[in-house]
DNA sequence: TATAAAGTTGCGGACCGCGCAAAGTTTTGG
DNA sequence: CCAAAACTTTGCGCGGTCCGCAACTTTATA
């Protein structure tokens, strides 16, 4: 199949032709692989099938994934990834939380209304998936890498040898995680970026609800 | 092969013959794994010969493990869940934070001695290896999730229900696998308890690196 | 000891990931 | 505008993986 199959050549402007199909032909694959596994479980979805789909022959496929896993998850990079972004270009004033908690909200501020209920329960499914869970996780552990990099860019640290980046990277990971946990299986009403939100708060200001009785300076007794 | 073929059916006091079986046999095959791929590279190594090793057969391995990743990967598991039980066991006096950085110390106190330096850099390959990397995640969640229970446990709070245990388990998992990064990539010459313990001190004061002009209570704009 | 419960193994089948080389497409530059 | 260079797609084929099944062996129970 040499022309476009169905997919959509557009946005991405300063780009070459080559690099805008090969663009949207992994999105087309993504995009693919995540309808099909919803609606038939992830285990009964071939790679043959969502070559298939996009009108491109099984070989091609592993061209861009290597795997349907990836493909699948290929979307929580592109996504969360934008946060990183988002967090460069918050004003240079803002304290380090302020910028990521802004971002955090900008990022989930233009997802508003995509939240159609079906939706929804499949792609929680997905999520739950045994098979999915690794890829999932290394796809967020990109996006913290996208993360740490944008975090030592704004404070003017350096991602190798100072800790700073990556912990707060890896704090901002484990909010979007947990806030979404809670969001899918406890929380339907409020929305997603409210409880990422409400994660990053509790984070920022210490794990109140844990810390009833910690002091400021963390003692060790060292009795190993 | 249906006697012990070199595995050690040891320690593990309460358990049935067929539970210790079982138990050392997962440990042989993870350990055969492990050698295995140290010595040879990941992808030189079939499960046909991880099971050869241990004398056992090819579809045995795979009543165990799903995958080799797995296998080598579940050391992860067994000794950093450790920590889990440690944090539970900690006198009940300790602040969240002091109880974390002890049972970390005590985790990795038992762990000394234990870096001959051919070991190291194979270790290491296997942790960069594109391959390892999502069960190495994986398996790093699964660590999250013991310490979860056990800081939920410890503080009277409710894993489901409020976000704290999650979230420590999360900034804990992060300080394990950024301090364990940096030991290898940068500080070989402190030990890699000390790296992680000046992940968790910076986690525990707030990031002060990152934090130069960040407030106690942080501030939403709220502009988007 | 007899019987149940659990573990092991060979076989076979579906699928996957990838190297290779032929054929097709886009880019470059004269 | 054309030809060579750069890159992409595809079929083919191989080595490997994962797993269900059914026979068999080992361990637990009574």
């Amino acid at each position: 199949m040499t022309s476009d199959a169905g997919l959509a050549i557009d946005e991405h402007e300063g780009l070459t032709l080559r690099e805008r199909k090969r663009l949207a032909a992994r999105e087309a694959l993504s995009s693919a692989a995540i309808r099909l596994a919803m609606e038939k479980g992830l285990e009964h979805v071939r790679v043959e099938d969502i070559a298939a789909e996009v009108g491109v022959s099984p070989r091609t496929f592993n061209n861009y994934f290597s795997s349907k896993e990836e493909a699948i998850c290929a979307i929580t990079v592109r996504r969360n990834g934008r946060i990183a972004d988002l967090l460069i270009n918050r004003p240079a004033e803002e304290p380090i939380w302020t910028a990521v908690t802004n971002a955090v909200s900008e990022h989930y501020g233009d997802l508003t209304g995509e939240a159609p209920r079906e939706f929804i329960a499949k792609f929680r499914l997905l999520l739950v998936s045994d098979a999915l869970r690794g890829e999932f996780l290394k796809a967020h552990g990109e996006v913290e890498r996208k993360l740490s990099l944008a975090v030592a860019q704004r404070t003017g640290t350096d991602v190798e040898r100072d800790l700073g980046p990556m912990l707060l990277a890896g704090a901002i990971a484990s909010a979007m995680r947990v806030g979404m946990h809670r969001w899918l299986n406890h929380d339907r009403e409020s929305t997603m970026a409210d409880c990422v939100r409400a994660a990053l708060d509790e984070l920022a200001n210490g794990l109140p609800s844990l810390n009833a009785n910690r002091n400021d300076e963390t003692h060790h007794n060292d009795d190993d």
